[in-house]
DNA sequence: CTGTTAGCGCGTTCAC
DNA sequence: GTGAACGCGCTAACAG
């Protein structure tokens, strides 16, 4: 049925081997007997099987990328600055879904390795002992995306979340916000949770303005969890004047809780956060955000397993891209 | 290095038969040897080779997903469909950004196959005769997702695109609108374009309503390219009522320019549309939309592709699932 | 420049 | 219930 190396060498009369050379490009073939493969290879309609070369080779020309949630707007624009730069080396990608959960993260990092990956990048929530211990399980190179590890001993690429944060927050006070809310994603989150919490906490600090624990409301990054956030300041017997969403989804929900409540943004409430989905200048008022340079995390790390995966030297294996305040019209000063 | 199956039965002081039959949980084995198996594995910390098992089984439990793009908000849920039904049959999924390029829809459709994917799940553009040679180049099942094929020859799973549009435009005459502006997609584009367009024509026709070439706007289904028609509209001498945009994202740039214009949806314009992402209801005026299952979509053609590479019997190979009107606030009785 | 020969790690008949 | 042996399709020395 299926037609393999064997049958081409036959039909063009010439070895196994010599077949194997013209299909991997491997110039030591008189131009004259490729061409012969190649007619044979055309005749015969071969392709090469790649599961066998990649038990012979050790090689499978696939990277396994481990990501929160794919249908997650910010994780999908990760996922395409993975994908289009895998495709340009020629690699492709092996994507599972793992929701931030411990045990799903360590079962398909498993069942990557199995796979015999040639790299691995990973997006999840923080990285435990466990995962380390998964991870060094086999010696297939492994960067984190959009992840931070607080140990700084594996290959990452992200953006610095607590400055992101930091600035929002200082843009708010600049305005003259002294009365700033938080609506923060979970505290177990390293990055867009803890993180990003830290930086909202070291602005109001250097600004001279005492932390008040009542102007926190942890949400769960969906726009519902930010409107009802917003739901809970608009309660409060003394408002504030601004709020900072950890992520712009929440942002968003907040502005509408606002508006829904007969309240002007930013006239009567600012609103910031960081991300910069696209979703950002989607609404109306648009969204002042920081941006995280979403693409260019994922395109970057993917290059940067690349040289790993050539063990090629890299100068920095823990890259923090740069992230930017986009002022469109959520703020205003007070 | 790695430790191999038989590194394993040596360890164990069995054959590497049987350690096979343990790891692939064949009954015909004394649960005391099985119980040696397990310890040697657990010693050894043996990790099986899926690429070796592959070659061996001539079964790779993957399947390929070429998507025209993993970014896009409509195609990351399907994709998250299909991705948790093949984590649920212990399926992983390759994954191919696309584009609706043909080129490039051939080309990762033949690396697929190279890579011996057990199964296939082709949602794109056009399917040409070329799709079908690369298709039947191979004998692994194939679905299309999301995809329609004219010849209505392969598998399928999406939802009847005409009707789906035909129903929005029919809410809007039954609100009294009979000066319809449509934003279509290309006509290139079977699905979201085509037959979308000729749905709004059908609405037009058995209301009696006269098509006018003028009300019909062709984006390419972002944003601006909604704002931008919209634009257009507004400066026609006699403006339309209501506008039908092909898709969500190019009904909220419509709303957002007219909004920009000073004027009110839906009070002055209606806007309708087709596909209920997320957004549709994150917007002011939340909009009125045509909803498609998409992470329905996903599941069931990935559940229909399981039968198919187990060779089940399945009654309906082409299935289409059905949509629902959401009426939200963005169109009105004029 | 080309052919021969070993494996790569595992599933799978067959015997026993 | 268990083991021996072959083969999956290809790459990679090594000769020549």
């Amino acid at each position: 049925m299926t037609v393999t190396i064997y049958d081409v060498a036959r039909e063009a009369g010439v070895s196994m081997a010599t077949v194997s050379r013209v299909v991997n490009n491997n110039p030591n073939v008189k131009p004259q007997t490729r061409k012969k493969v190649y007619e044979a290879i055309e005749r015969l309609g071969y392709r090469p099987n790649a599961v066998a070369r990649g038990l012979a080779s050790k090689k499978t020309t696939t990277v396994g990328v481990v990501i929160p949630d794919i249908s997650n707007a910010i994780f999908a624009e990760v996922a395409r600055g993975i994908e289009d730069i895998a495709n340009m080396y020629h690699y492709n990608i092996i994507l599972c879904n793992a929701d931030k959960r411990k045990e799903k993260e360590i079962r398909v990092i498993n069942t990557l390795l199995e796979k015999q990956v040639d790299g691995l990048l990973f997006m999840g929530g923080a990285v435990t002992e466990e995962h380390l211990q998964a991870f060094s399980s086999s010696n297939v190179p492994i960067v984190l995306c959009a992840t931070t590890d607080e140990r700084g001993t594996m290959p990452s690429v992200d953006i610095d979340h607590e400055a992101a944060a930091f600035d929002a927050v200082s843009r708010l006070i600049a305005d003259g916000h002294r009365r700033i809310g938080m609506i923060s994603g979970t505290l177990q989150d390293p990055a867009n949770g803890y993180a990003r919490y830290q930086g909202y906490k070291r602005a109001l600090e250097e600004a001279g303005i005492a932390a008040d624990e009542q102007l926190v409301r942890i949400g769960n990054y969906k726009y519902e969890s930010g409107m009802e956030a917003a739901q809970y300041f608009l309660d409060l017997a003394e408002r504030p004047t601004a709020v900072f969403a950890a992520t712009d989804e929440m942002a968003i929900g907040a502005i509408h809780a606002i508006q829904d409540a007969g309240l002007r943004v930013p006239q009567d409430i600012s609103v910031i956060s960081v991300d910069n989905i696209r979703m950002a200048s989607m609404v109306r008022p648009q969204l002042t955000t920081v941006a995280q340079p979403m693409y260019d995390i994922g395109a970057v790390s993917m290059r940067l397993l690349t040289k790993l995966m050539k063990k090629e030297s890299v100068e920095q294996s823990k890259v923090v891209l740069p992230h930017e305040l986009i002022i469109r019209q959520s703020a205003a000063s007070v």
